[in-house]
DNA sequence: TGTTAGCACTCTCAACCTCAAAGTGCTAAC
DNA sequence: GTTAGCACTTTGAGGTTGAGAGTGCTAACA
């Protein structure tokens, strides 16, 4: 069966209706509120109609209509109508990241934050990928006892440390030496590329053949997010929506986002062209029952950024979510392009 | 009124059971279960006096009594029965401490995680808070464009970087100047004691000046804990108790769960001196209605190692709490005293 | 052929009742 | 001081009722 316009109009009421009421709809309330000119019965029969096709569900005989998760896939790609934020979202989100501090931390916590005042939804997020980023300082600091201090730092300021092992015998200066040694090797090569040099170079390392292969598996522990690069906020902003009083829903919730591994392993980076992603909770993925992920993932200059988002019950703002991932990635694209520019500006207030 | 020996048996079975069967608690069980050679009426009679002087309540005539807060303390001080741990515990206990990574970030996590797991309630920690700490090692780093990283390595292997702002005429080899000076100025020296040093000698740094004042600022922030010092372990187990099938306990709980500062706040180190602290909520302090938060301050070889323990609800197995805490407080004082010791073993498995 | 008024039907939800079970307080006897 | 016994209170499950909401269907209408 084809979806007449009006089939169209009268599922775009439902879940417009839906998301912001939280109660079933009924024809009556879209004959009377939105679609003056047809009544009741009409839009019943259209009703029933939608129901066979799969877009809606009843949970009982006189309750209302209710979209399912196929119409609010389809209310996403073709009916949802794009919005544009209040000019005090704009401020709120020029303002938030106005006050640049150089590190990825900051940064992190800072999106996430955005996202879930503005939404109201708890939000979620991973940072970086630090994996296709240029080493731009590589530097082993002695810290006696056989042991030394990795210290990587990037492009754009990602910063990785690490103890490792080094020999007994080894004396700082030792170390200094072969701090210096490393650096000239692996700066300006992306992590994932030092990987590869450090294991040719291997062989030329003789007696600190040990200390090269601690710095590779250093290396190869940056390619996967650490826990402080994956970022939850706003969680009890849940409670702001009515699902959240069934404890059932509750538990679902707080048992994903309890632990940061399953944090990663929802939002995790799957994809990278993707730019938006709605999914929305059927049992299918990690995305609990009943609930929706939405995630942007943001790159800038080339490099990726991480991808942030919104979780929260299936009945969800769609438009206003989609509208502040947007914005807040353009926003952040502004932000890390003209960081070099702003620089000088930024020194004299502290 | 002074308590009788026996009102005290009957305080702590009521509370002891009440505790494991989180049902108010009847006389006639406490007669036939506990206080065999008493009638349920005896038994009644003490119950009213006992309730009379604070220590029970009920929440309706047939509902048999329940502690006050006042009886938990009570029980706390006097009548709790110290136990010992399991066989299984123990050996739990001492393999998670096994695989010793030097970093504390490692440490924190696992201390969390072993006291979540051992007592089953949600557990929250802070690591060390290193303003005692001594600085073993800092270097400044510099990553161009008017910046530099400063790093330091303190005694316990504490690590703190952080960027800061450097003018931009100095070169590579300048900040390399100051790295060395500034190492022989604060290495030896406490973080707290670096403070003041650096402000003392802040006139001799000249045209440099600038640089200093930012290490100072830099020192300053490592007073408080950051946000990854800070940790939340097993968030979801709060459901393994029946109190939160309320939703209303839920929602409290997960609003203070769901920021760090908050937590911070919540177990913060108000007294170093205390070993184990239980507070009891009643609105007075930041401990949520219903709840109670137990916490052991560790320390070992004179150095601070942070402060961890449980939330939960105030019908909470005090007995276990305690004596984890105590346990991984035991296990924690071996690790940190026998680390150096240990260092060679820790070298070829990996 | 599409639309609509009208009505019977279904389901929920709150209010109310009833009744058994649990536990207490009190009294009188030991 | 202890206890048996009993009246009293309260809860909670189960059942009933009636109002309200919303639908599906039918028959009439444009």
């Amino acid at each position: 069966m084809k979806m007449s316009d009006r089939k169209k109009k009268i599922l775009q009421i439902v879940v417009d209706e839906y998301i912001h009421s939280a109660v079933p709809v009924s024809s009556k309330v879209i004959a009377e509120k939105h679609l003056q000119g047809v009544s009741s019965a009409t839009v019943r029969n259209e009703l029933a109609s939608l129901e066979e096709l799969g877009y809606l569900t009843q949970f009982h005989t006189s309750g209302g209509r209710v979209p399912s998760p196929q119409a609010y896939r389809f209310y996403i790609e073709e009916l949802m109508q794009r919005g544009n934020l209040s000019e005090s979202d704009l401020d709120y989100i020029e303002s938030a990241f106005s006050e640049r501090s150089g590190d990825v931390e900051h940064l992190i916590k800072s999106v996430s934050k955005v996202i879930s005042d503005l939404t109201d939804y708890t939000s979620v997020g991973i940072g970086p990928h630090a994996d296709e980023e240029t080493i731009r300082n590589l530097t082993l600091l002695p810290c006696g006892e056989g042991r030394a201090l990795l210290v990587i730092v990037t492009g754009t300021r990602i910063l990785r440390d690490s103890f490792i092992d080094i020999p007994e015998s080894m004396a700082d200066a030792d170390v200094e030496n072969a701090s210096r040694v490393l650096a000239k090797l692996f700066e300006g090569k992306a992590l994932s590329e030092a990987r590869t040099v450090g294991e040719e170079a291997l062989a030329e390392f003789g007696q600190y053949r040990q200390v090269m292969r601690e710095v590779i598996d250093a290396l190869k522990t940056y390619s996967r997010p650490r826990d402080e690069d994956v970022v939850l906020t706003g969680a009890d902003k849940i409670f702001n929506h009515p699902e959240y009083e069934d404890i059932e829903n509750v538990k679902n919730f707080l048992t994903v986002i309890s632990s940061k591994d399953k944090i990663a392993e929802l939002i995790g980076d799957d994809n990278d062209e993707i730019q938006i992603s709605v999914r929305i909770g059927s049992g299918e993925d990690d995305v609990p029952e009943d609930c929706s992920v939405v995630t942007a993932t943001y790159a800038a200059g080339g490099k990726n950024l991480g991808t942030y988002g919104v979780i929260g019950p299936m009945r969800m703002d769609y438009t206003k979510v989609i509208t502040v991932l947007e914005n807040v990635g353009k926003a952040l694209e502004e932000l890390v392009g003209g960081r070099i520019k702003d620089k000088k500006d930024n020194k004299d207030h502290e």
